[in-house]
DNA sequence: GTATTTGTGTACCACCTCGTACATAAATAC
DNA sequence: GTATTTATGTACGAGGTGGTACACAAATAC
């Protein structure tokens, strides 16, 4: 209880220790790639919202566009896992998607920045200069897919279409619904969008 | 023949007359701002792309966001009369919505930057710190779901789901399609992605 | 012709950008 | 204790940014 960076203390590296913890300062360092985007977010915007000198987040994470996939990967990877969480219920598979759909649009709404997904919304800008960037945030896309492909095969929907292309249907509508996010779109249309859309995907 | 601008003979201004046609000079900053985005691109390229030096287009266009709001508009034009031009036409629905899908996938992923729709590629990072473009933006993404519904209406579907549902899911499908373009999905990859779709959209 | 109006080109400015060099702090190794 | 290793904080610099002031060019009005 006395110290809060217990859990490391077994393999305690040599030198001074890192007054931040990664995650944290990935999750801090979102909110501004979210608001502003790659390009138009400055060092000194990230390194106020880290709460970290610019030398630390360098060190830490490499520069700025490392930080950012870095940032993508982390956001990504714990998205996969609340979809999972949801997507493996026991519910049908109808119910589940609207579960999954009206948490996503809670985030993408989510004032007062209505900041859609980071992906589309950020990251698919980057990618003609910045390739790197493209192929993180297509990789995650392609988890965000396979994630929908569990819950179809989790089902007792008929084989066609395939649990495959109703994963990239139901990605397509997911996506378009944060793009719409992010452009205003009030939430309880977004919602009525995803609500229509669920019988067309598991008809 | 002699004069290039005599269709603006008529009522010719009093000073002297611009060196550049404003619709050209769209289709040309167009390549910019869908390379490097509307932040990452730089009025000096901006200019070299146009033909014009800085005063020249500050006079004609406003500032560099007006710029990019009035390429956007443009584009969103020319867009919407293609996609009429498709939809309008007396072959079935999915026939005029496969016609419709690989052009924009040829558009989407044309050589050398795969650069995806301008619209979802690089007005919705902006939104949030640049609420004109993100309004304009809706507006485009509306004027193109308009045009599908057009299209929906002259087909002998049935009537549920409704056009207007039909034009939502044929957008996201339109949408989500730019995005993995933009992110470096092949085209081959993207046309079996919207062929398999056609037939859910038109159930 | 002269006056007026508008477009263009040069040159510039204040500001902000990302990234780093260097000295200092805080831990472990022995 | 001393030596070593890593993290932090200050401070800075080279370059690029969007936007504009000002003089000049090119047309019309009369």
């Amino acid at each position: 209880m006395r110290n809060s960076t217990k859990i490391q203390r077994e393999a305690r590296p040599r030198g001074r220790p890192r007054g931040f913890i990664t995650s944290e300062v990935l999750e801090r360092v979102r909110d501004v790639f979210l608001a502003k985007g790659f390009a138009a977010a400055s060092l000194d915007e990230l390194c106020a919202a880290a709460g970290l000198n610019r030398p630390s987040l360098y060190a830490a994470f490499g520069d700025k566009e490392q930080l950012y996939i870095s940032t993508l990967r982390h956001m990504g990877q714990k998205s996969v896992e609340a979809m999972d969480a949801i997507l493996s219920g026991p519910e049908p598979i109808e119910q589940r998607l609207g579960r999954l759909y009206k948490g996503a649009i809670d985030i993408y709404t989510k004032p007062p920045n209505r900041p859609g997904c980071i992906i589309v919304g950020t990251a698919t800008v980057e990618s003609p200069s910045h390739p790197e960037i493209g192929v993180a945030a297509n990789q995650i896309l392609a988890s965000f897919e396979k994630a929908f492909e569990r819950g179809f095969i989790n089902s007792d929907l008929k084989p066609s279409p395939s649990p495959i292309e109703r994963a990239s249907m139901a990605g397509a509508i997911m996506y378009a619904t944060g793009i719409r996010a992010r452009l205003g779109v009030p939430a309880a249309e977004l919602r009525a969008f995803t609500r229509s859309m669920i019988p067309v995907i598991c008809r």
